[in-house]
RNA sequence: GUCUCCUUCGUCUAGGGGUUAGGACAACGGGUUUUCAUCCCGUCAACACUGGUUCGAUUCCAGUAGGAGAUGCCA
């Protein structure tokens, strides 16, 4: 049998960590299967969809590298695969299930309800639906229909006996129907379907054979199987991913910092970094392999390597993995990566000039060492574009020097620039070794002046391949300038 | 309240009746170096607890504790 899967987000936010867990714990399963990957948008909460979440959805998707085999854009035979555009087929299951006895309409208002809640909280009894209108009969249901009270349609669990369902991940379980949230609202009140109903309805229509997602689904896995005995339907295997949480143990969420894959992505996280990271939790290939393109996940992704407990999210280790990532790059492709940033930034012109792009493209390989996120190029190589505006006094002077010793070694770089640029790093090492020794200063003390006069900092690249970069005309000139400050007596 | 799931270093995990319980990130220390970073080396660090089964349990079973999730006309 063909493995079809499904991710089947709701829009009604941005995609996080966990959404996209899931998604590709569903597409790594069927590549690694030969079966096909559904995308379906569950968008029957008229209130929360916004189009900003399907938009931030495809793109997500699109950014990650997984294509969808059906789904909207792509269509399919199984479609539409958007929910909003499925609801006579719901409504037509919903009244079936009534007319078969296993639901029936309720004329609960929400006010009701809301007030049942809250008696039952404070008597501290069970909570759930009292199933008031479970028996009406036909002439009260009429009445108050007559009222104008527009109904919704509850699926009836049995008052007794268990349900008996599996999991491939948790194995067997069984639960007693009574413990099973009594009667849910399989159809809304707006005429669209809930979750429960929706979900049951396309996942068999659509033929899917394997349900992967997160745990908190774990307490309907019940109900969903009584759903598909009421349609006489054959539930798929169902495998209930571990969840991922944050720092404090609780449920990933903003307040752990940023979860959606937008913000990661504008952060200047790549894409393979994200996907090799979000892998890794709660799967593992071995006792030691972590680095996996995506082309590798889709061929060694097995369920029997997830794990049950749940993950929690460690942001260090993202970016230790996008870090190696960005050192995995070639200078070329990491010079494209980067350029929307210094565009951004205002480092550089938009679009960038001839100049500006013959000095970034030598720079990458500079910057490429320094960068845990692509955000960060700015600050790294900002100084080959714009000289910097002023010095301070304790950076500039070494620690054992004083200002004239300082401004003597200012005058004998300035003297000496030609060299920086005609002669390669190796052949200037004891050139400058030399010019140190006469000076009597150390070689670490020499560089950090120029590098301070050069750069306005002490944290760069290497200041000899900076200066090759930046000429040397424009190093004089801020070696002077530099000189003029200092003289000055201004910082 | 009720139901359910989970439990190996701080974190992600490997392992599994007899192991020096392995790896990675982090932290800490050292080395390379021209600052930072990279890179290299090293150190610290775990089987939640209590019973049972067994010659032997971290591994199997039970209970306890702790954590998490669900309990919506949200998904």
């Amino acid at each position: 049998m063909e493995v079809r899967v499904r991710y089947a987000p709701s829009p009604t936010g941005l995609q996080h960590i966990g959404g996209v867990r899931t998604a590709l714990f569903n597409y790594f399963f069927a590549r690694a299967n030969g079966g096909k990957f559904l995308l379906r948008i569950e968008d029957t909460d008229r209130e929360r969809y916004s189009d900003e979440s399907l938009e931030d959805l495809y793109s997500t998707l699109e950014w990650l590298g997984i294509k969808w085999d059906e789904g909207p854009i792509v269509g399919g035979s199984c479609g539409p695969y958007v929910q909003s555009e499925r609801t006579e087929l719901y409504r037509e299951y919903a009244r079936k299930l009534v007319e078969t006895g296993h639901a029936y309409y309720c004329y609960c208002t929400s006010e009701r309800l809301e007030q049942l809640r809250e008696k039952q909280k404070v008597e501290k009894k069970e909570f759930g639906y009292d199933r008031k209108c479970r028996d009406l009969s036909e002439e009260e249901q009429q009445k108050l229909r007559d009222q104008g009270i527009r109904p919704v349609i509850r699926l009836k669990i049995p008052l007794d006996g268990y349900t008996e369902y599996e999991d491939f991940l948790l194995g067997k379980m069984k639960k007693k129907n009574t413990d099973v949230n009594p009667d849910p609202i399989l159809l809304k009140s707006d005429g669209f379907p809930t979750y429960h109903l929706a979900n049951v309805i396309d996942d068999h229509f659509m033929g899917i054979t394997h349900i992967l997602r997160a745990q908190e689904w774990i307490p309907s896995i019940p109900l969903h199987v009584i759903l598909y005995k009421a349609f006489g339907w054959e539930p798929p295997v169902y495998c209930h991913l571990p969840m991922v949480m944050g720092s404090d143990g609780q449920k990933l969420s903003k307040r752990h910092g940023s979860t959606s894959v937008r913000d990661f992505r504008a952060k200047g996280y790549l894409p393979e970094a994200i996907l090799n990271y979000v892998s890794l939790i709660g799967w593992s290939y071995d006792d030691s392999r972590e680095f996996f393109t995506r082309e590798e996940l889709e061929r060694l992704f097995t369920l029997d390597k997830l794990n049950k407990a749940p993950g929690v999210f460690d942001y260090k280790k993202l970016d230790w993995f996008n870090g190696q990532y960005i050192r995995k790059k070639s200078d070329d492709e990491l010079m494209a990566l980067l350029i929307p940033y210094l565009e951004k930034a205002g480092t550089v012109s938009t679009p960038m000039t001839e100049a500006e792009t013959a000095v970034l493209k030598a720079a990458v390989p500079l910057a490429k060492e320094r960068l845990k996120y692509l955000s960060d190029i700015p600050e790294v190589i900002g100084f080959l574009f714009k000289a910097p505006e002023n010095y301070c006094r304790e950076d500039l002077i070494p620690k054992k020097l004083d200002q004239t010793k300082t401004l003597e070694i200012l005058d004998v770089l300035s003297g000496m620039l030609d060299k920086f640029i005609t002669m390669s790093e190796e052949e200037i090492e004891p050139v400058l070794r030399d010019k140190c020794a006469e000076l009597g200063v150390k070689l670490g003390d020499f560089l950090m002046v120029l590098r301070v006069a050069v750069t306005g900092t002490r944290i760069s690249p290497p200041i000899v391949g900076s200066i090759k970069l930046l000429g040397a005309e424009e190093t004089e000139r801020r070696i002077k300038n530099t000189i003029n400050l200092l003289k000055s007596g201004d910082k």
